[in-house]
DNA sequence: AAAGGTACATACTAGTTGGTATGCACGCAA
DNA sequence: TTGCGTGCATACCAACTAGTATGTACCTTT
């Protein structure tokens, strides 16, 4: 029967994003993968056919669903022409823009297990720190073209630059999840933009 | 025997200093109480006569070990009649001189809890959340004391720059863990002190 | 010195967690 | 049509986790 090949062939992929979910709410930690699964009518059994281990479970959440999906953006950032300052900006509105209370309050996945998992296993870290090595490099790079087309200031450094605005960007999700405050999360998003702002030459 | 009364005293926070070793290396979640006691050559009868369940170990973790240690120099912020701009930056730079690699990788432990327990613990957060005010407040109200004494630009929200200061501040601690680079967690620290020149008149 | 509270130690336990072992229905290639 | 791999379902399990129940030595109060 098609329908159960077509059901069959993505039985992994609802899983994982159900684990994302999950993981997003809970930690991983805090992840309970067969009650995931049986909330979902699979059974344990469909569970470890795909994934050997809970670890790998987690790793697979962050390589295939996390990683692509914050890389996105920042790969647009590295083919694009346009002034990276006005990129970035318009990158921070559109944060500011779609996150909502629960969003907010369930805080950034990626930072989350950056948080939780880093010190703990370095598998985890190693994987995450290449989501966040790629969106550091983007940035970087992106003002580093700025300031060979004369668009950025050429006294500032492109790389701690591009490391400070990700520590602020985290940090503000950070910070107004334990507030619960969407207003806030914006307010830290509009001093960010200010300061990318100030770089402008 | 005095000697035992004298060990006796002080066991409680013997336990609870410990406790919160165990929670920043390995988070709330993955604390076991029993070992962390047992490796102090304690029993489950002593924990369990001081506290009554494992979240009232965390709970007093954040509330007698991690709040006071937080706001003591935020609340020096306060009264002090130097700089504010100056007060903050010799904070920062002060922060970036006694971090090592191992609180790097580890993380800050305030940042740590309130990523991990913020959705999933509505007590935790409060608490949590009362200590991030404190610091909050203090921040703000000393840019304001900085305005009316004509230190600080008038023209800046003293909220809205506490506030990404303090993401910033954090954000710097989680970025640099990931990376396990205390160079990084230096450079977002310099970036900070340099915002918060900005800000002076 | 009797009584009661404090400060633990020891032993036990229900429920959970992260799996494993096994079976079996189905599609498909030989 | 037979054998084999894929895609699950069911049943089972050892270790762990967060406690509880109970006992007891010591100290203090009366």
């Amino acid at each position: 029967m098609y329908l159960c090949a077509v059901k069959n062939a993505d039985t992994r992929e609802r899983i994982l994003h159900r684990m994302y979910g999950d993981i997003h709410k809970n930690g991983f930690q805090g992840l309970r993968a067969d009650k995931v699964v049986a909330d979902m009518d699979i059974t344990k059994g469909a569970l470890y056919h795909y994934f050997p281990s809970k670890q790998s479970i987690g790793i697979a959440v962050v390589d295939e669903i996390i990683k692509p999906n914050y890389l996105a953006f920042y790969r647009a950032l590295n083919q694009s022409i346009g002034h990276p300052i006005d990129q970035i900006k318009a990158h921070i509105v559109e944060l500011s823009r779609i996150m909502d209370d629960e969003n907010i309050a369930l805080g950034c996945p990626l930072n989350n297990l950056i948080q939780e998992m880093s010190p703990i296993d370095e598998v985890f870290r190693l994987q995450l720190k290449s989501v966040i090595d790629g969106m550091y490099r983007s940035v970087a790079d992106a003002l580093r073209r700025g300031q060979a087309a004369g668009l950025v200031k050429e006294n500032i450094d492109p790389d701690a630059v591009a490391n400070f605005y990700l520590s602020s960007l985290e940090g503000s999700f950070g910070i107004a999840k334990v507030q619960k405050s969407v207003p806030m999360f914006r307010s830290s998003m509009d001093m960010l933009c200010q300061f990318m702002e100030s770089l402008r030459k």
